[in-house]
DNA sequence: TAGATTGTTAATCGATTAACAATC
DNA sequence: TAGATTGTTAATCGATTAACAATC
């Protein structure tokens, strides 16, 4: 389900997942000024073993010191720069409905270095509305707007019968990562990369784990 | 990441996820009038290998017949059963801000028995507010609530800071599965399974993939 | 120096896929 | 019966974890 990764040689997606969370730890010790940090104490506080956060860490460099630790900072800074959020990151939105709206409005996506560029939709009734510091804008214009604001990757909130017409539109715009939220299996090129996120998938997993017991 | 399987034996997390997928295809299925389908056919539509796709239904049970298939309807109706949602299966949300009033209103969840019961909120600005059809209620109230919902499956949808004590108060309320969209990871008894979405893990993942080139 | 902790190799574990006898 | 396709075993692949020499 992890789709098309065509891209880059051998770095395991868990990885790169765990390197997200890495960050975001990291930040957290960095507002309770904690300066250096060891794999043991990641473990101790994340619950990630500290085999894996040193194996994570070594597809990219060396990053700590034998008998030290990691520099809280320095290593915030590597993996941001791994994961290309060291620079702001622009981002089009397809579909401003409640889950689209609900994205633009997301606190976090600022505080880690994406910016939600533009946001499109095909109701005539919301196009022009105004969305956060956003205008909607007609989903007909994505190819002349991404021209114009460069967005590499695309967050689709549209109903499933859309996803797929909008996809190929937002890769014809130049889009080259897609973070999919229709409950549809994109159909794109080999180059293409697609994350889906799916609720009812999530749902499914816990229901299952209703054991037998108190169904009330 | 994938947190607290903590119950049933041995049905590797990946199948679970898969089984939704396969639910929704035969649900396309059917509305498409096809009445049998065999492994080789599941992959050529969805992409997931036909070995798998029969592995995964093998922990089980067995569902097909040899030189011919899967009935649809049939295939459809035990893996709703697996994933216990043959029954309408009652939701709390926690958090009705932009993330929780997008849940509310999405229309995927009742077409899989999903029904969203009840939302709750802290902030006094919000509660009695419709929503959907909904109203919101007071977040101190979630315990006597579920006393009348029963609701063991609950989505947390507050920001981080609230997250923790929200997930105290439903493990207290007798939720027993959780689905957090805060960005940290919750400290829960072993017997309560959480699943995590983090739309910035899932955009931190692509980010990475957008290799070199063309960052314009 | 002695103690701590890294980066990495090797061992383990688990999930995916190929192959095939059983069966419709 | 011959052809197709299942369910399952065995082979492969990949990710996690333990162990340890190198290093601060």
């Amino acid at each position: 389900m992890n789709s098309n990764s065509s891209s880059s040689p051998k770095v395991p997606i868990p990885t790169l997942e765990r390197l997200a969370t890495y960050l975001r730890f990291l930040i957290d010790l960095e507002a309770a000024q904690v300066e250096t940090i060891s794999s043991t104490d990641v473990e101790k506080q994340t619950g990630i073993n500290a085999a894996q956060f040193r194996k994570d860490l070594s597809y990219f460099g060396e990053f700590g010191k034998p008998g030290v630790g990691y520099n809280v900072l320095e290593l915030q800074a590597r993996i941001a720069r791994i994961l290309k959020i060291d620079q702001l990151q622009p981002i089009m939105v397809i579909g401003a409905g409640n889950l689209g709206s609900a994205l633009i409005g997301y606190p976090g996506l600022t505080e880690h270095k994406f910016h939600i560029a533009a946001a499109f939709d095909r109701d005539p009734a919301k196009i022009g509305r105004p969305q956060g510091d956003l205008v909607i804008l007609n989903e007909a214009d994505v190819r002349e707007v991404n021209a114009e604001i460069g967005a590499r990757i695309a967050i689709i909130c549209v109903p499933a019968a859309a996803a797929q017409e909008v996809a190929d539109t937002a890769i014809l715009a130049g889009v080259r990562v897609i973070l999919n939220f229709a409950p549809i299996i994109l159909k794109v090129p080999e180059r293409i990369v697609v994350r889906n996120v799916s609720f009812l998938q999530e749902l499914a997993v816990l229901s299952y784990h209703l054991s037998g017991e108190s169904q009330k």
